[in-house]
DNA sequence: CTGAAAGCGCTTACAG
DNA sequence: CTGAAAGCGCTTACAG
């Protein structure tokens, strides 16, 4: 069943019947309901590679999302999709690895979609500094910063990461935690200082928030790289608890990380928070399901998710240069930890 | 950047650039190394749109994933993509939400990415009785059993539901609990029998479960439907507890589900298993990271990824008819139920 | 408003 | 082993 079907049956030439399809306005009213209906009643389905193949601008949202385990991004993502189709538009979502290259699949995506604008969710800044320039429709990077890039066709919306980390560790230091140590995700030890990724900028915060209240914090010993995932959280509190016992808090860079770190607390006989209280970043769902409820950095998906997509729409029809938003994060107190003293 | 100039910078045909970009065999060594240096040398990559628009029989595999938050499906799908690519074949990942019809998207994948076959994580009966008709390639459906459709190309690796219900239930039973609660997704009321849901199929082990040990079960209060999500089985709890508040136990058919529950029971100030005992269904990562541990009934993700990959890759090649197989599930004791009297 | 025709970038018989 | 050509199913100027 192919276009060149619905036009026999249908009494006009293939042309018209792809005008129909697409939705263009020259076309007669007999016209458009004869085909309609004929391709209603075959339940046609226009081949998608055809289309693509000699479409110029094509009117779909691409979405791309690095990591189809992380659950803000889920949450930003199911906000994203709604707010696309209730714009008229079809969104198509592209599920990449983590450490797969997002700018590499944008290529690809703009070559063959064809899109009328990008969304990425999450993104590594080399990679866009490295590949960006070839992809030229309008994008937006969400959750992480793109100001520092200059490219005039990708704007950002992101949350603050140094200070909301640097108001994790104030929280944690206001309760009257003085040890407290850091889990983070692996550093970028080869990228400049510009190319900063997210856990080095949190991490930045960290610092910030312990020398404002100077109180000690001790890099080499405080602090623990993982994987961002419960495994990860659960080997990294380990790690910071063997090493130095006298910690009564902990600050996780994600909450799933903050979920495994929970675990192993209660593995080493301690009690969230009479021992050791334990603060998360990120606010996804799960947070307020765990017992104890955790404490967290609230990334705010709902906002997150329209600012992108209202961004890139108003780009997309000629609205002027990139933009980089702030959406305001929230301390979102939960049962995780304990003022002590 | 199309295939064309590879040929013109090569000096060899479009047709023999093709040939060498697909493997063929009946290209000289010198014509492949050359176009090769020249593919390396521009970074081209073929158009996938054009590609599949002509292709008669494609060589990847699709996996048609119901569900992107599913984090069972999330275990199999890694492992089910590690695999496919040991196999040297390139696998294609589709994600549904789980209310999409995973059959008319198969429909679309064959006619559009022709692959060699394609793997179903989660499915409906009769989404596949209605429209399975019109696919030609082999599938696996995988987690839910399709041995009551008989259709040539459409083998199934499951989980045997019923019994893994069963099971659960028997071992509350086992460990002193008479006044257990259900907690179960929406079931299918317009299903015919032969073509039960999931948590229909769950639900009769339930029943099974009970009247072997001759121990109550009144459904119309004692098993309340949810979604699968952690709200689902929080509301869900409540309800339970709310109607029969001498219930010691509760079995929720699935770990998320189950979790959405632990904090119920938080939240009414009992306890994890001291007051209420629970027990999960799945087996999913997150099981054995809550405080307490999940009691559960795992579903090996990694048999089940590598008997259907091992399945549909043995059918690609010629290999009889449909096959059914069931893989064992694992009930995991944690700690979440308590042996009570 | 509609049709006939070119062409998107590939693959694949068909010759040679 | 290689080339020239047809064609996959659409969209899109171009005429009319």
């Amino acid at each position: 069943m192919t276009i060149k079907d619905i036009a026999q049956r249908s009494g006009y030439a293939v042309g018209t019947v792809s005008r129909v399809l697409n939705g263009h306005p020259d076309v007669s009213d007999a016209a458009r309901a004869k085909i309609l209906s004929v391709v209603a009643d075959t339940g046609f389905q226009p081949n998608d590679n055809a289309r693509h193949l000699k479409q110029r601008g094509g009117s779909g949202i691409a979405v791309i999302v690095k990591g189809a385990r992380n659950l803000l991004f889920a949450g930003i993502l199911e906000e994203m999709q709604s707010l696309i189709k209730s714009a008229g538009r079809a969104a198509a979502v592209y599920y990449l690895d983590e450490d797969d290259d997002e700018v590499e699949q944008a290529v690809r995506v703009s070559r063959e979609f064809k899109p009328l604008g990008i969304l990425f969710l999450g993104g590594n800044q080399k990679n866009f500094e490295e590949r960006f320039k070839s992809v030229k429709c309008p994008c937006v990077l969400v959750t992480t910063r793109a100001d520092t890039m200059d490219f005039k066709n990708l704007s950002s919306v992101s949350t603050d990461d140094a200070e909301g980390a640097a108001q994790a560790i104030r929280s944690l230091i206001a309760a009257g935690h003085r040890h407290i140590g850091v889990i983070g995700g692996h550093l970028c030890t080869d990228c400049g200082p510009g190319a900063a990724n997210t856990s080095q900028t949190r991490l930045f915060g960290c610092r910030r928030g312990f020398m404002e209240a100077e109180v000690a914090f001790d890099e080499t010993v405080q602090f623990e790289a993982a994987r961002f995932s419960m495994p990860g959280g659960y080997e990294a509190a380990n790690a910071l608890l063997d090493r130095c016992p006298d910690l009564t808090a902990l600050f996780a860079m994600s909450d799933v990380m903050a979920i495994g770190a929970m675990r192993a607390i209660h593995d080493r006989g301690l009690r969230v928070p009479e021992d050791i209280s334990l603060m998360g970043y990120d606010g996804i769902e799960q947070a307020g399901y765990c017992v104890p409820r955790l404490s967290t950095i609230r990334q705010r998906a709902p906002q997150l998710a329209r600012r992108g997509v209202e961004i890139l729409l108003r780009q997309a029809s000629g609205g002027g240069g990139a933009v980089h938003e702030i959406i305001p994060f929230q301390l979102v107190p939960g049962e995780s930890v304990r003022e002590v003293k």
